[in-house]
DNA sequence: ATCCCGAGGG
DNA sequence: CCCTCTGGAT
């Protein structure tokens, strides 16, 4: 089975109208703050990250003040988010390179935000697009179960299920419809226990559809 | 036991 | 491709 052009087009109506208006979790005041929150974000609740930033962030809000820090500083600050060893690492050296090469400042270029440490195509898509308005589907977990159980894009990589959303949404929509589908991922098609009954596309999904009414 | 807005290394 | 890093929540 797969998910017609025009039932694709419906899902995103419905997800538009139903998360209009929803952005990130993650709290922050400036690129930096939002740059570092993002790296923190990985395999860790954006609630968590916020709890952690609030303390961080209260005294050491940008790469010169977190150099100051340390190493040892920073894995204290942010152990309780998880893989904070390679964590506080890659933002001590992502800290160096923005004081050194950028004045201190996020660079708004894919190429130059994915040479930095801890900054991959999914972080790098996010500060592209939410901070400089750069068209761009960053493809983290709930994007990437939420498209592939919907059939709104297949695909076995984050990259293969990128591109299959580019293709299936209006470039002037993919940043806000990254936000709809996280939202989705968040609280209604959830990775252990989705809520079907709760959810407005089943008549469109491809995982409901599929496996008699129950989503995986 | 599995998942959370992943990335880097082998 | 695979593996590792990691604490907290469910």
């Amino acid at each position: 089975m797969r998910i017609t052009k025009a039932a694709k087009q419906e899902m995103l109506a419905i997800l538009e109208e139903w998360y209009r208006g929803m952005e990130t979790a993650l709290h922050y005041t400036t690129p930096f703050e939002l740059l570092i929150a993002v790296i923190l974000s990985a395999q860790c609740t954006d609630e968590r990250v916020n709890i952690i930033t609030a303390r961080l962030f209260a005294q050491y809000n940008s790469p010169d003040k977190i150099l100051e820090l340390g190493q040892a500083g920073l894995e204290e600050q942010i152990r309780d988010c998880g893989l904070f060893r390679g964590k506080a690492r890659n933002i001590i050296a992502t800290c160096d390179i923005l004081c050194r090469k950028y004045g201190g400042e996020v660079p708004a270029d894919f190429e130059a935000l994915t040479e930095l440490p801890g900054v991959g195509r999914k972080t790098a898509n996010v500060v592209l697009s939410q901070l400089f308005h750069v068209p761009a589907i960053a493809v983290d977990t709930h994007v990437f179960r939420v498209a592939n159980r919907l059939g709104l894009a297949k695909g076995e990589t984050p990259l293969a299920v990128e591109q299959g959303l580019m293709k299936a949404i209006p470039r002037e929509q993919w940043s806000a419809a990254h936000h709809w589908l996280i939202w989705h991922g968040r609280k209604v098609c959830k990775a252990r226990k989705p809520e079907c009954g709760n959810c407005r596309l089943t008549a469109l999904c491809l995982a409901f559809n599929t496996n008699k009414k129950t989503a995986p």
